[in-house]
DNA sequence: TTATGTCTCATACCTTAGTATGGCAACGTT
DNA sequence: AACGTTGCCATACTAAGGTATGAGACATAA
């Protein structure tokens, strides 16, 4: 049974890796720490039986990688792994097609628990994810504010996320300042937010990156 | 040998837990998820010969656990753990008197390597640190920008953070607008921002919180 | 083809942000 | 007592941010 584990943290691969190796007597766990690696290991051999994911790797930004994986491997397990614990990003990873979200704070007995629910062909959702209670279990919210930019968008959000000014965001892109204005008018309103410094706040815990 | 280690996530505690054990025959490592656990056990038995301090600890924040540490223990070595690899913060911690600061990507030799250094009371200065290549290895840079705000600057600050307008920070401290612009004024001098986006990124990035 | 979405720019307008400079009061240190 | 720091406020000003509305160019999907 081949489980392929992507952190890039060796010191998490360790630690996970303890309690891989108790799901079944034949694990053979193919550890990666970038997604390219991961993923060409993935494609090269048997069909893995699990895939484990770190939202933060090098290579890809949010749930990049995920979607690549379930893109090619619709039938395997995919749980991501992640030590962000904010409900928007739960959502938006199993909405995704997560078969779990694991928080690196769950502890031990727990974690081996929920990876023996996924194996089983379970989702996995941890308890927080429900706690603002709105409704039944299914129904995560389908609005993943970031996924609703448009490239220009994103782009413009890049730059103000380093501070920069309209004006420098203008010069940047080589386009005029008003235009920059309509931009994030309506990345704003995407975001929910009243200003740039809210954007950049929502964008960061959202975990925008790039 | 008792070695105090305080890290919120157990996938790491049990990861480094590995490392840990390997470095003498006698080693009883003494784990804790919060800072006043570690505190607490650190100072309820025999001296530690060594203390791991992740960063990102529930109860505190910052470096706020690091000095206390060293207060209360200033001859034994204290390692910072963190997965943020900020020229910044690396210096603030060297400058706080840690022994090492030892980044989660560190590699299983590496580590190993790294933690035997600072048991030998040596410092482990991860090759980052020098990367800007500005001087001696000794010159830590000794402006902490976050540890120069006065208190009503980090409160301004936090609400700042919250994406909220001058007039909003001005109803919520019960003060006048134009007050609120002296101190953001005097923040963005500290933090070497040139407006408040990018002094809420700065600040982000140096692990303000509260 | 029509419709839809994205990106661009414009005019007009108002609000907010930010700087410079200086004064006043409270507090703790030397 | 003199000093430095912090916190509060003021006037005056310039610069930047943000909204509303409309419109043309382009590409793509229905």
């Amino acid at each position: 049974m081949r489980i392929i584990f992507a952190d890039d943290h060796e010191v998490v691969r360790h630690g996970l890796r303890f309690y891989l190796e108790r799901l079944a007597d034949d694990v053979e766990i193919v550890e990666a720490g970038t997604f390219e690696e991961a993923f060409a290991k993935a494609i090269d051999g048997p069909p893995p039986a699990m895939i484990l994911l770190d939202l933060r790797l090098p290579d890809i930004q949010g749930m990049d990688g995920l979607e690549r994986m379930r893109a090619r491997f619709p039938r395997v397990p995919t749980v991501v792994l992640s030590g962000d614990l904010s409900q928007i990003r739960i959502k938006e990873a199993l909405n995704r097609g997560a078969a779990g979200y694991l928080p690196k704070t769950l502890g031990g007995k727990a974690m081996l628990r929920a990876l023996e629910l996924v194996m089983a062909g379970e989702t996995f959702v941890p308890s927080l994810a429900l706690d603002e209670g709105n409704g039944t279990a299914g129904d995560y919210d389908p609005t993943a504010p970031l996924s609703s930019l448009t490239p220009r968008e994103r782009e413009v959000l890049s730059h103000l996320i380093e501070g920069r000014a309209n004006k420098e965001i203008a010069r940047a892109l080589d386009i005029k300042e008003i235009t920059v204005k309509v931009h994030l008018t309506k990345l704003f309103r995407k975001l929910k937010a009243t200003n740039r410094t809210q954007a950049v706040r929502i964008a960061l815990d959202h975990g925008f990156s790039a």
